[in-house]
DNA sequence: AATATTGCTGAGGTTACCTCATCATGAGGG
DNA sequence: CCCTCATGATGAGGTAACCTCAGCAATATT
C-alpha cells in the first residue's frame, strides 16, 4: 500500500544516513588536513581565495555562505598562520583586499592535493556510475 | 582520457556539493524544531530514548556516536528542559538510567512527526528512484 | 549638506563537541 | 577479605565554527 507522504518511514533514516555519511566525511577531512594545522573552515577559505585571487572579506563570506563577521574572524585565523594578507582596497578606503602570501599559496596547493586524495579515498569507494548519480541527486537538493 | 584517481577534478566539487546540502538540511533541520525549543543534538537523543527506552547515558553516547561526557551535557539540558530524568541503576550503583518524562514523550512524538514531514519537504523533490538510489549510495559511504 | 548605506570589526553568545582528572562502585585474584 | 584494576558518570576547562548587535569610517543618494 503506497503511502501519501513520500516513502516516511525511509525518509527519517534517509536524514540519519546523510548525517552518518556527513559525520564520516567531516572526521577524514580533519584528519587529512592535520598536517598542515589548519581546520576545515581555514581550508575552504583558502580554497575560495586561491581560485578568486584577492577579494573582500564580504565577498569571502558570500563565497563560503557564512556571515560576513565570521569570514573576518577566518581571515584573522589565516593572517595569524602567514597564510594570508590584509591589503587596502585601492577602490574603496572602508574595504580591505585579502590575499595569498606565497607561502599560503604553497599550503593552499598542498591542501588541495590532500583533499583529492581524500576524496579519493572517500568517495572512490563507489563506481563511477554511482559517484555520477550521487553528484547529480546532490546537486538537485542543493537548491 | 581516463583519469588513474577517480575523476579527481570532479570529486572536490562533489565533496562541496555534499556540504552544500548538509547545510542547507541543517537550517532546515533547526528550523523545523524551532517551535519546541529544542537543538537538533537534543531531537537526535530525544529519538534514541523514545526508540531505546531508558538507557545509561554510556549507552546513549554509543547510539549518538558522541564521547560518554557529551552524553552526560545533552541529558543535562533535556532534564532542565523536563524532557528527561535520571533514576538510579538498580542493577549496578555507579549507574543512571535516563528516561523520557510524559511530556518527554509527549515533545519526542511531536518532533518525529515534524521531522517527517521536514524529511518530506526535503527529500520530496527527489522521485521515488533517486530517493532509493541516494539512500544506497549513502549506506554504502556510511562504511 | 544631510542622510542612508556599505564594509569591516569589537564584544559577547551559542552549539556541539572534545580531553583529562576525579570519585564512587564493581569485579576478579590471591 | 583485601587489593588492584576496570567502569560509569561527571567537574573543569578547551575548541571550532558559527551567530547577532553595535559602532565607526567611508561612500552613495537625495
Amino acid at each position: 500500500m503506497t503511502e501519501h507522504t513520500v516513502e516516511s518511514a525511509d525518509d527519517e533514516s534517509l536524514a540519519e544516513t546523510f548525517w552518518a555519511v556527513a559525520s564520516r566525511l567531516r572526521r577524514q577531512s580533519r584528519d587529512s588536513l592535520a598536517p598542515w594545522d589548519v581546520t576545515p573552515s581555514q581550508s575552504r577559505a583558502l580554497g575560495v581565495l586561491a581560485r578568486h585571487g584577492e577579494v573582500r572579506p564580504g565577498t569571502l563570506a558570500e563565497h563560503l555562505r557564512i556571515a560576513p563577521r565570521s569570514a573576518t574572524e577566518v581571515v584573522d585565523d589565516l593572517q595569524t598562520r602567514g597564510l594570508v594578507e590584509r591589503r587596502p582596497d585601492p577602490a574603496d578606503r572602508r574595504a580591505t583586499l585579502v590575499a595569498l602570501t606565497e607561502e599560503g599559496d604553497r599550503v593552499s596547493t598542498a591542501i588541495r592535493a590532500a583533499r583529492r586524495a581524500e576524496a579519493d579515498r572517500f568517495f572512490g569507494h563507489l563506481n563511477d556510475t554511482d559517484r555520477a548519480e550521487l553528484a547529480r541527486i546532490l546537486r538537485t537538493l542543493r537548491g
